[in-house]
Parts: structure tokens; C-alpha cells; sequence
DNA sequence: ACCTGAACACCGTTCAAGT
DNA sequence: ACCTGAACACCGTTCAAGT
């Protein structure tokens, strides 16, 4: 929860229209709802009023205005991510925070796309970085490396769940594999040999696995030479 | 060059209305230029086609709707990726490239948002995901661990375009800064202490190298390994 | 055949009018 | 004091009317 909103409208009106909003969260939800499944640009005043049993207007009263309806949007999605992490080897707290970064924002796409116009500081998102950090800072690392590490993650979850995470994963393959395999071979020799593999690179868990890997192991080095260093 | 647009209605009649469109080229580019420099939202029709000299109906015999202007800006922004890499070290040559690509993705940051919403398999784009592999694969990676790897690559440079490019740097850090240093100590113990480090690694080449290095780093070391063992 | 202005169906938000 | 419907200033796109 991010604010004491007002919780207790249901009982006063609840009978008339659907599904009445109670609060600008449920209202933040139900936006989130509409623009993950239809896509951001579906969102508007008058569809998310209908949804939530409020006249366009009255949707005012809880918003000043679509910007400040997007900030409570990102901030209900950062609550979705888990914080409570695995007890034992650093790397496997790590993986477990950023694996869970990246499903949570799967799940709201339209809420990485609001991210992207504007960074949103919010407590959801400020407690996934503060849990990062101390899982870091606990492995050993020093604080300028702690951040700048957890920097890196923290964009490389956000760019999963941006790029790699289509809304038709099937048919996205297919269609790049139709299109690399059609290409002229004499000036894309690689694209058009390895059109199957770059197709398998764009979605799945496979390739968010490999990323990540990649990034713990670098980690774990530096770890382990810094230690024998000082 | 994307395809064999007509470029010689100049000559015809030049002389009316400013700056007079010549081609889908043209057009696409100052669509990006607006949106570049105002925002994705702040692109419509009527204002393109008073920058390019046309009536607003007049996109339209170039483009057949928004959407595939939007494509026309993606194809535009790609082709300026540097490809031609640097002779000699694989590690070299591959560092170049992803960071010419963030170079090139930073100059228009309303492609990557485009991006975002629906791959786009341009030409320009093709090119530099075949030069990519091409020098992996050049420097010894077999082909599924070269696509992977490459993908990896290409998505730590979107993402450090699209989230760690903000239109102001400075004034992004300096409200990340206070926002971080104002937080409860008690919840936040880790990022109240590190608010100046966090701040830091919000934009910046440094960050970025940071990140391209803990990738790179792990790929040599997986070639190394895969060299000792087959 | 090519281009365009008026018009239509939207959308965010203001504001005067209701209770 | 709280809510809302009409209205305003947009915007993408259709379509009939111009040349």
C-alpha cells in the first residue's frame, strides 16, 4: 500500500452502476488492466469512467489529469514484484529478485512503457532497488559497485520484459524466421544460416536465463578478485 | 537506403511552401526530428505536413497511416548505426558496435519507444544484428551461443537508451538524488546511504560501460573455456 | 489522375450548471 | 461541497469536391 486512500465509498453507493471505484488504486488497477490487455493508446477517460462506474468527470476527483493516472498505474505494477528472497548463496538472491522483476513487468507491459517516458520514483519500485542493494552489499561488494551492479540488472530485467516479451511470442518467431531465412544469403551470410536460432533469442526463459548468467558471473568474478585483492 | 524512393519531385515544383517533402525519406526524418526533440505524443499529421510542405491529406500518397510512418522513422533511425568496426580484437569490434548502436539510439530516443511496441525487422536493423554476429561468430562462438549472446548485447543497448537516456541527465539525478536522501533510514537503509552513488548510475557513459564490460567479460571467459575444452 | 478542404468520430479537459 | 453534462480545442482519417 503506498498511501492511506479512502477505502470506504462502497458502502455508501455501491448499489448503482458496476463495479464502483473506491479508491484511486482500484481505479490505477483497473487502468492497468484495460492497457496491458489492449494496449496503452486504448486507454481513455471515458472507457476507464465506464469500467470503474464513475462519469468521465468524476474520474477528476481522483486524478488531476492522465499524467498523474500513469504515475499510480506504475506504481500499483511495482508492487507486484517480490521482495522476499531464497536464505543462502548471494547469486541465487540475486537471480530470484530479478527473475521476479522481469515477471511481474511481463505481466504489465503498458506499465514498462510508461516507465520509459519518465523515471517514477515510487515505493514499490524504491523497495525492489533497497532489497537489491542489501542483497548485494551482503555478498560483499562495496557500495559504488553494489549500485552500478544492480543498475545493470535492474536494466537488463526492465529490457526483458520491453523487447523480449511480444504479445504473440508464436507468431513474432515465426514471422522472423520467415522474414531472416528470405533474406539474400551473399550479403546476410549469418542472418539467413542462423534464422532459427535468432528467432529462438527473442522471447522465453531460456534466453532471459542466458543474460542473466552472464551478468552473475562477471559479478561473482569481480567479487572474488576484489577479496583477494584487499 | 532502405528502397528506390522517388527522389526528384524537388525540381517539379520547388519553389511553393517550405521546404517542400521529396520522399518517404524525407518525410520519415522530420517525423523524427519532431518527436525527437518534443516528444512521441507530439507528433501529428497536421504539423508534419506543415514542416514538410504538404497539406495534411498529402502524407497520405506517402505513408497509408500513422503506423507505417512509424515504421518509416524506426528504418530511418536504424541506418545510423555505425557498422564498419574497428580491425584486430574481437572484443574490440563488438564494443564498438554496442556502443555505436546506443549512440545512434540516444539521437532518437522516440524510435526506441517505437521500437517498444512492435519488433521492426528494417533493413538498417538486419545489418547490424549480421555484422554483430559476424564478428562473434569471427572470434570463435558457435552459432546458437553467437545469436544469444548477440541478442543479450542488443538489448543492454536499447535498454541503456531507453531508460538510462533521460532528456535532462542533470536534473533527472539531482531529483533522484533528493529523493533517495529524503527516504525513511529506518526501511531504506541501503539507498539513503547510497543516494549519490544511485543517482550516478542513472545515465552516463560510465554506467554504460560498467554493464558492457560484465557481458563482454563473460563471453571471453565462456569462449576460453569452450577453446580448452573441444 | 492527383490533390485538398470540409467533415466525422474521436479524446483530454474546462466550466457552468445542477443537486 | 460535490458531481456532471455540454462544450471546446484538439487529432487521425474518410470522402466528396475540385483541378
Amino acid at each position: 500500500m503506498i498511501e492511506g486512500a479512502p477505502m470506504n465509498r462502497r458502502s455508501a453507493a455501491a448499489e448503482r452502476g458496476p463495479a464502483r471505484a473506491a479508491s484511486r488504486e482500484q481505479i490505477a488497477w483497473a487502468a492497468l488492466a484495460i492497457s496491458d490487455e489492449h494496449g496503452i493508446d486504448s486507454l481513455n477517460m471515458r472507457r476507464l469512467a465506464a469500467e470503474v462506474g464513475l462519469s468521465p468527470m468524476g474520474l477528476y476527483r481522483y486524478f488531476r489529469n492522465k499524467e498523474e493516472l500513469y504515475e499510480g498505474m506504475v506504481a500499483a505494477a511495482s508492487e507486484e514484484v517480490a521482495v522476499d528472497l531464497p536464505e543462502g548463496d548471494w547469486r541465487e538472491r540475486i537471480r530470484a529478485l530479478v527473475r521476479g522483476m522481469r515477471v511481474a513487468l511481463e505481466r504489465h507491459p503498458s506499465a514498462v512503457e510508461l516507465r520509459l517516458r519518465r523515471p517514477m520514483l515510487t515505493e514499490g519500485a524504491l523497495r525492489v532497488t533497497e532489497t537489491g542493494l542489501s542483497a548485494l552489499r551482503n555478498a560483499g561488494f562495496d557500495r559504488a559497485t553494489a549500485t552500478r551492479a544492480f543498475r545493470t540488472l535492474w536494466l537488463y530485467a526492465f529490457a526483458s520484459a520491453a523487447f523480449n516479451a511480444p504479445r504473440a511470442p508464436e507468431e513474432t518467431r515465426r514471422l522472423a524466421r520467415a522474414t531472416l531465412s528470405a533474406l539474400p544469403p551473399d550479403r546476410f551470410p549469418e542472418m539467413t544460416a542462423a534464422a532459427d536460432e535468432a528467432a529462438a533469442t527473442m522471447s522465453g526463459d531460456e534466453q532471459f536465463d542466458f543474460g542473466l548468467d552472464l551478468l552473475v558471473d562477471s559479478l561473482e568474478r569481480r567479487l572474488d578478485a576484489s577479496g583477494a585483492t584487499g
